[in-house]
DNA sequence: CGCGATAGGTGCGACAGCGAACAGACGCGG
DNA sequence: CCGCGTCTGTTCGCTGTCGCACCTATCGCG
């Protein structure tokens, strides 16, 4: 994690060309992101949108009853606050701190601006950005219900955990195990036992809230095809070099 | 189901203005679905949206060893083939007719061009109204997943048929348990027991492939948060009566 | 009107994950 | 460097769903 920042780490804001990245500049606030913070809560209407560098946000529901269960993660890849451009103002959702960290945020009103902006084309990047991301995630939330229906509890952990080292570009995460086990709606005893199994294997290693991985490889194999459906179709929509 | 056909008995084309809809209509093309046809397959470009009236089309995730998912459906309230406007042309999962009926199609070619049309500014009505339909979507998808993680199978029976019903203003569902199961993602015989029981309650009857719906506030009592929700969401973003 | 295919019903052993309760162990703050 | 709070490990009985095997009932078709 580098000490200086740039928005340009987030690879939605990166992805912008000249111009409207120029526009977008210096309207971006840096905002430092604590564990645990809650960036919106179910229902009440946001006032920005979250491009996050070196955190990672999760879309939590959060249940009557109290349980929950994470719908999707946001790291550099994306942004949080979608429903700001889709329309909804809200989601039945909240966004929760997974991962410390950093993120550059937006005014509702400028996000918006920009996105309905007609420039002499026809689409804006960001638009066309915007909705692609979306979709992806869209297809994120897709794979985590149906990993949630079909598979073990030891192939769920895997995938939330290559997820997540995706959004962060390293190989450790500061990360209880009962923090874990709140985003995929476990018991967190059920996650001890887990990642004991891949602990003894020797792919991963922790010690108290610190989790590193050793052999990710090895998490790849035991982990279900969800993980490899969400990362092509995040590839095949958010190129690494886009318009710039 | 009444006898003739009007793309208006879909709800997003009855909620565009009169000049949008003036010009989509000649484009319009009715199609019969037949149970079980598949309007697009898992990373195979599309090549029309469809708007059912009196079908129901269910967004269906097929794993690598042949067992399924359903994601969300779709019915009079929606559209499917959302991917093409949102950039990406394809998705990762399956459109199958669940309930035999009628949709309209638009070309893509047409989509798009309406849907990137600039009045003046970007706000086409068929933009923001597709995009509050994908939020509300969204919402369905996320629920999905939720549902999957905590909630018995007689709860996700109970949400089914609701969500079901809601999409075919009918209290019958011409269904077999082993359709079921493939959308829940579940054994048939588990639908055979969960079915059983809201039988023997007095809520439901079924005969070979037909269930009628004889107490719809039962099914509402025996159903988890999530119908609500989902419901909730997508009366939020789209009104009944919108810019006519 | 009767046959065959298809839909629905049942029983049983296996097992993953749950809930609760408790024991060790690490490491931060004082 | 000590102590306590937090995080992790383990146990046990329980329940819901699975997977399989097999049977019965119904409907539609010829």
């Amino acid at each position: 994690m580098p000490d200086y920042h740039d928005p340009r780490q987030n690879r939605l804001l990166a992805a912008l060309p000249a111009d409207e990245y120029a526009r977008l500049a210096p309207q971006l606030e840096l905002i430092p992101l604590a564990l645990g913070d809650v960036l919106y809560e179910s229902g009440i209407p946001m006032h920005h949108v979250y491009f996050p560098t070196d955190s990672i946000v999760s879309l939590l529901y959060v249940m009557e009853d109290g349980a929950s269960a994470e719908i999707a993660m946001v790291g550099n890849e994306g942004v949080v606050g979608i429903s700001l451009f889709m329309g909804g103002e809200t989601t039945p959702s909240r966004a929760v701190v997974q991962c410390a960290g950093h993120a550059y945020r937006l005014t509702s009103q400028v996000l918006k601006d920009e996105f309905d902006r007609v420039g002499g084309r026809r689409s804006g990047a960001l638009h066309n950005l915007l909705l692609r991301y979306t979709q992806a995630l869209l297809t994120q939330m897709a794979q985590t219900a149906v990993c949630n229906r079909h598979h073990s509890l030891d192939q769920q952990l895997c995938r939330w955990l290559l997820l997540s080292l995706d959004r962060l570009s390293a190989n450790e995460l500061v990360m209880t195990q009962e923090l874990i086990a709140n985003m995929l709606g476990v018991r967190r005893e059920g996650v001890t036992e887990a990642a004991g199994n891949l602990q003894r294997a020797g792919v991963i290693e922790y010690r108290r809230g610190h989790i590193t991985v050793l052999d990710r490889p090895g998490l790849e194999a035991r982990t279900c095809e969800c993980y490899a459906v969400v990362k092509r179709e995040f590839d095949r929509l958010l190129p690494e070099e886009n318009a710039l």
